[in-house]
DNA sequence: CTGAAAGCGCTAACAT
DNA sequence: ATGTTAGCGCTTTCAG
């Protein structure tokens, strides 16, 4: 293994000018800049991570913690994770993939031994047990997602609330004044995921302001589940002629019973999806939806997570990443084939 | 932070003792090794990552390098990549996430910096351009995929030749003798990604020996691009009386095409997929189906790497992991509800 | 602008 | 069974 040593001796310079030539924490002059620059080309030297951690008590290492369970907005988890990576990658991080298994003791572990500087949660929960560890003068973290009290902690999130709103007032805007929500599954909310709450405060409280009806029932993806919702539903209120859907596995399901049962989309009736943007597009009717933002979530949890790091080391620019708290994205509504004004009153029908 | 030293003199023993209680490498007696343990626990103490991996020279770091492109079997990297994180931390490790996007640079600099010693490499091309840096006295490795010439290589992945050859046997028991593959879309077959190429000579291979027509057709996934496909496949061979399908995003398009076009599934045609096994039992009809052993795979490829790092180190147990070379799980086809006798020859229907 | 040298915290001989 | 000690390769004072 070639070490700094080495090519400080084959350069003829010190082995700390070595290191500023890496670090370029000090002026080092043009030729003997060259000269080391050379050296570690020739020799292929590449520094020992393990060895710079050591001394400088920096890993440039960022865990990022995914859910364990796999059961949710999976192609978007995926997503973020290999934005995470990627804008990682661009600020000179690698990323550590820690899954919610080991949950808060894993933060501590990785923390504790400096094997990651800062953390990025994925899938929080509204009273999520990581949290009490980063609170009590934790690591530099940011949370992808919104707890139940972000006091103190920076997060970086879809505006559910906002995207809720925006269903319905795209409906609203076609006409539509009955309007039923397939939302995820109980499981969900009984694990008090943020975003599933969030998603419909937004739907019912942009449904009271525009006076539209909305009817709110939670489902289990796949096809029989979803039969049943759906059954429900139009038992309950004949008069539903738009869905908001949120939940992947539910999508494909609710529009193939929709043309079973005769209903033409979006002739008969509206879909609206939040869900992922590939999804939505590739659907057997390419849904009107508002997307999440994956990409640009890792990228933001990054983005903010170093600027931090910066900071810490005296960084103190004041552009870089708007300082911690709670950064709530624009979602914004793609208008596709699903989504048109409801039919003329029953009896009307041409 | 508390270190090692200060361990050492809380419990009235030498640093190396405290060492060797946690390495385990050399007798302790039963008190001191108390003491060390109660010390440890009272000062909250935690090894340094950096320290450890610079002086023992294992940084306790395997590296995952999963594709960038994140089109095709989006869940099932996901799953892989969990089970990667999970197996790896039962054995000690930790996980690196890398994308494709570096290339085989990011190999080279994880590796030969020390951070990570050993890879796994997920999305194998036929002839992928990392696999020259892992054959020139690379790291240890295992790929989950299959490349054009293993040689040399550690590779698992499922066996799916043998997932076609079982699709073939299934249906031609069942009484079909016309069968239609829905292929990948072209891209995949244009990066050549093996198991494509390999699920398609299983089938092909196992049609003939049975004496099955067999037809493929690549497909882009998303709705208007199977109905394309599907429409060309009637026109040629009206005769089919089956599909297997091998892309996952075309597996609800079909039988939503299907149902429109007024054929029953299984009915009048039987469909079996090769793909995630939620899917399968997800879709509005449960597929029949050979599911990808994602946790298997992932658990499989750290088992293999876990067991060549300790050959490494001379731990010549003769069990685990049965050596470097190719390991092909075997398929297994779950029989839901979409696959039957084919319909009675036309004319004759009931 | 550059060098010398003292650690960073841990492991692994080498002792006893 | 335990202690002593010499590094591992790099960063960063302290000195010029």
């Amino acid at each position: 293994m070639v070490t700094l040593a080495e090519v400080a001796r084959h350069a003829g310079v010190s082995a700390s000018t070595v290191s500023y030539v890496l670090s370029g924490k000090r002026p080092i002059s043009g030729p003997t800049r060259q000269r080391v620059r050379a050296s570690i080309e020739q020799l292929g030297y590449q520094p020992h991570a393990g060895a710079r951690a050591l001394a400088s008590s920096r890993s440039r290492i960022i865990a990022l913690m995914v859910p364990l369970r796999t059961d949710m907005y999976v192609p978007v988890m995926l997503e973020i994770a290999v934005a995470v990576a990627t804008t990682a990658r661009a600020h000179g991080y690698d990323v550590l993939l820690l899954t919610g298994e080991e949950g808060p003791s894993a933060l501590r572990r990785v923390t504790g031994s400096g094997l990651a500087e800062a953390v990025i949660l994925m899938d929080v929960q509204l009273d999520d047990e990581r949290l009490p560890v980063l609170r009590a003068a934790g690591p530099p973290a940011v949370l992808v997602g919104l707890p139940g009290d972000p006091a103190g902690l920076d997060c970086v999130d879809l505006d559910f609330a906002a995207a809720g709103a925006l269903c319905v007032e795209h409906l609203a805007a076609l006409g539509h004044r009955e309007i039923a929500v397939i939302g995820e599954s109980p499981g969900v909310y009984a694990r008090h995921t943020g975003f599933a709450e969030r998603t419909l405060r937004g739907l019912r409280e942009r449904a009271g302001r525009l006076g539209l009806r909305l009817l709110h029932r939670p489902c289990e993806g796949g096809h029989d589940a979803v039969a049943g919702v759906l059954a429900r539903i139009f038992d309950e209120r004949p008069g539903v002629s738009a869905f908001v859907v949120q939940n992947e596995t539910a999508v494909e399901p609710l529009l193939a019973l929709l043309r079973r049962t005769g209903r033409a989309v979006p002739e008969d009736v509206s879909v609206v999806a939040v869900c992922a943007g590939q999804v939505a597009a590739q659907a057997s009717v390419a849904l009107s939806s508002v997307a999440i933002p994956a990409q640009e979530l890792g990228r933001r949890a990054v983005e903010r997570l170093v600027a931090g790091l910066a900071r810490q080391d005296g960084d103190a620019r004041p552009d870089a990443g708007r300082g911690p708290g709670v950064e709530l994205l624009a979602p914004t509504l793609t208008v596709r084939d699903s989504s048109g004004p409801p039919p003329p009153p029953s009896g009307v029908r041409n």
